[in-house]
DNA sequence: GCTAAACTGGATGTCTGTGTCCGATTTAGC
DNA sequence: GCTAAATCGGACACAGACATCCAGTTTAGC
């Protein structure tokens, strides 16, 4: 365990959201496990668990045997927070009442659409995030990177 | 475990929410904890645990013995989503880089500064969400109720 | 004060997310 | 084809969230 700061985010959407956007930084350079996990300080033996995921649904392309590693799978512009997110660890809008109430059966009260609007406020955040702007941020901090 | 359909929120979040929104419905009704597990679909003995500790904090009020029972701690329009969060499973902003990068100290990388503006998203609506809102809200499904 | 109703606190059980390990498989380079 | 670099897949380990149980304590009503 890394920190353990986390509330709403999983551990795991962390991770795979620093390997992602370590990927971007050179979209064209190959990288091994062992260096991302490095660079994003991310324990290696998880980190594959991770990139597999990733790279089961194209997000990044990978390379197996000697001169391998792993690839940004999609162009960082068209690629967003939200893709990374669904992939690992999906964020699942309240459509019906958890409590399986028959007359909210097609409106959810207004405790749940209250909880289901939060969710909708994330999701809208994370789908207009895409990777290049996250790399061309004006923030002089770059990404992961301790310059 | 009831459902296992949330992301996001905990169990026991949808659990406290839940009981607050019960006992706002008639909000000088005492409550047995028993009536409540049965109103709210929740498994009594966690149920206990979860308001102990909303009792510890003041959202509810308990009084124990024969005929004791809970009751709303705090008056409803002055009571939101977010006490009831922060009480039993608070919301953590991202105020410093995960990684401890000593250039993040102060600002974070357009990550996680994205990742902080989705949290302050939720933290917004729940603030501005009072348990009175929620019952008078025009919505015709009453919280928690099959009507 | 006795009894029964109700909460309290601690011990315990279970399951899932996180994290590790290792043998099997793929592949570049010789 | 051999070897070494690298991923893949499954098995295992651990911790915390969720859930249960019970003996102890409080208290209303007799």
């Amino acid at each position: 365990m890394a920190s353990k700061i986390l509330t709403m985010f999983s551990q795991t959407v962390e991770y795979a959201l620093r390997a992602i956007v370590h990927l971007a930084k050179e979209p064209d350079a190959q990288q091994t496990t062992a260096q991302i996990a490095k660079a994003t300080q991310v324990p290696g033996p998880y980190l594959s668990k991770v990139l597999q995921t990733l790279s089961r649904e194209g997000l990044v392309t990978v390379r197996r045997g000697v001169g391998g590693g792993y690839l940004l799978g999609k162009s960082p512009e068209r690629l967003t927070i939200y893709d990374v997110v669904q992939c690992v660890d999906p964020i699942r809008r309240i459509h019906t009442c958890p409590l399986e109430l028959s007359s909210h059966r097609k409106r959810l009260c207004s405790l749940h659409k209250k909880m289901d609007i939060a969710l909708e406020g994330i999701e809208t955040v994370f789908r207009n995030t895409t990777l290049t702007e996250l790399m061309n941020s004006p923030n002089p901090s770059l990404p992961l990177c301790n310059t």
